[in-house]
DNA sequence: TATGAATGAGAATTCATTCAT
DNA sequence: AATGAATGAATTCTCATTCAT
């Protein structure tokens, strides 16, 4: 024989935001062997069940909890860009905005690489993440017909300005390397350098 | 007082083989969220039990299988490599092992990725996987002596060398990208730009 | 901001009930070394993991199951007891409680001593233990000044009360004594001969 | 393919001892619920499979470690006891060796008493264990031929005389009870006036 | 929208025991 | 007599998810 009572509670709309936050959390701490939904709710403070209200189940909230990640950083890497800045200052512009992304959200960053080495990528459209990046993919495009920028695939070009800095940020957080201006400076000398025709 | 002789069995190293190839391929197959003893038995034909008499638990196995794919790596990376050859060409031919190894172990690889960016990698003595990369660190140290190389931070170095491989190699798997003879050459010159002194 | 109803399902303690039982009834069958977590579920028809519900681990569960046990002894223990009778008649009176309790609780009482006799002793603490018995230890305390009782210590007293009444019931639950009233009063007047001063 | 190495040994005739010794010691560290063969082969310093060599499997080896520590008791008990002494000072020699053996044989009877708590009683013969008392039964029924004993059942009269001490023993195992001379007369007497007509 | 209770399926790991030598 | 390797069965416990409210 079951008793039931009841009582009233005010919406609180900021739950889905709390299962982002405590899902990148603990990703970061324990990782995906580890996680689980129960772990999860505990972090963010509410019923696993409540898990359910916003999310179909557990695949659907980690492509969610990415994409959520991945537009936080699409709108901060092309602040400021705008098509009158020359190729190499535009090209500084945006990688300094990528590094600053990088090191002030560490944990979404750390989440987002995880992530993307995980089979969990399968689950995402490609074509949706390239659209972030069209305005670089524009930017090179120009900068191959100005002939500052080597006649080479963009995968190529990218590979030399992305990743380089996702290296240097893992390093940084584990201690390896500062983020000082110096290195920053040195970071983007050699990044264009590298793709620079 | 009696003698008589005993008998030893040797571990049979074809099972410990087994779990390290079952391990890989499942975690590139379906990741460490998904991937259990049980599967890793089932695919590498042994009893889950039998995994216990080769490893601890899943951790130590999991670290074992990295230490044990990273090695393989270093024995591969160095190949044909001597103080002799001038660094330009150290450099080169050290890269072009590396996108060989990537692209010849392709599982092994991704396997490490995907470690590399988990929270496993807390597990490492990461002195000890330094140390593999010790023939690269003299080579850049040798370069900046020579004033042929930028002389900045080994790690932004680095950064510039490895990760761009790692990238186009991940994008080759998803075919986005080709390693033709053409691209490998603008690869290892683009790397070299970014290094340069 | 919305308003709305929560609901909440109590705990159906009939279930925990039934846990407690299956787990007493079992471990007189079986014993410690064969009982587990899901022949204990069977036996109470629940899922194993409803047990997980209930209690934190097979330990708690096990101490839990003791202190609930323990409880409905001492209630029975000093049923009618009060400070107005003579000590002789009060030591009759708690005596008999005792010897109606175990031989009418036969499972229970098994049961507590299988698990004072194990390890598990060691999860409990004694001074908890020890209130339940603060009645006699003040009734042998009034013995002693009124010289009825002897003067030595109360586990020399205790252990000629209750331990007697605790082996005759294991041996009366293997055919090999029975519990007359002449015998009920043999054994009382055996144990206040013990003591008596 | 298996590889054999071979190399000579001394037969240890120990490892039968040294199995009794680990089972006892580790039944009162972890208990029924958590002692395994393996555990008790690396107490032992032996491999699980020798315990097989010696004993037909678990529950055989328990009864074995059991009766191996029940006969050490007997052989003990009726040290020095003859038909020439008194009923009282026989009953005070036996008892003062019980003491003797449970204080000095801590572990072997902790482990008898779990043991005795335990199903695995139902293991054993009773009329077994009943000779290795027939002395006390002897020496019972001579004291009430000659009304120095009450005339009653053995059985009430057994349990004023040992399980008083078994009580005492584990109270000063857990340090709530120290076995003086004074406290042993006092036990000795004790247990005299329960039992003497 | 929110959640405590409930659970079947499956997790990691250990078990008692056997086998080959 | 002795043991390392091997394993199917069973262990404790957690999982993702559903249900009733």
């Amino acid at each position: 024989m079951n008793v039931y009572y009841r009582f009233m509670r005010i919406k609180d709309s900021n739950k889905k935001e709390a299962i982002y936050r405590a899902t990148i959390t603990l990703l970061n701490k324990i990782g995906f062997s580890d996680i689980s939904m129960s772990k999860i709710a505990e972090e963010a403070e509410v019923s696993p069940s409540t898990i359910y209200v916003y999310f179909e189940n557990k695949d659907d909230m980690m492509v969610k909890v990415y994409k959520n990640a991945k537009e936080k950083l699409s709108n901060k890497m092309f602040a400021g860009y705008g098509n009158d800045l020359p190729i190499r200052s535009s090209f500084e512009l945006i990688t300094r905005n990528y590094i600053r992304f990088v090191l002030e959200n560490k944990e979404e960053f750390l989440f987002m690489e995880q992530f993307n080495n995980s089979p969990y990528v399968n689950f995402l459209d490609k074509s949706d993440i390239e659209l972030l990046f069209q305005p670089l993919h524009d930017l090179m495009a120009n900068g191959k017909k100005q002939r500052v920028v080597k006649n080479v695939e963009d995968s190529l070009l990218f590979a030399h300005i992305e990743t380089p800095i996702f290296e240097l940020a893992k390093r940084s957080f584990r201690g390896q390397f500062t983020f000082t201006e110096e290195n920053i400076e040195s970071l983007v000398n050699m990044s264009w350098d590298a793709i620079k025709g």
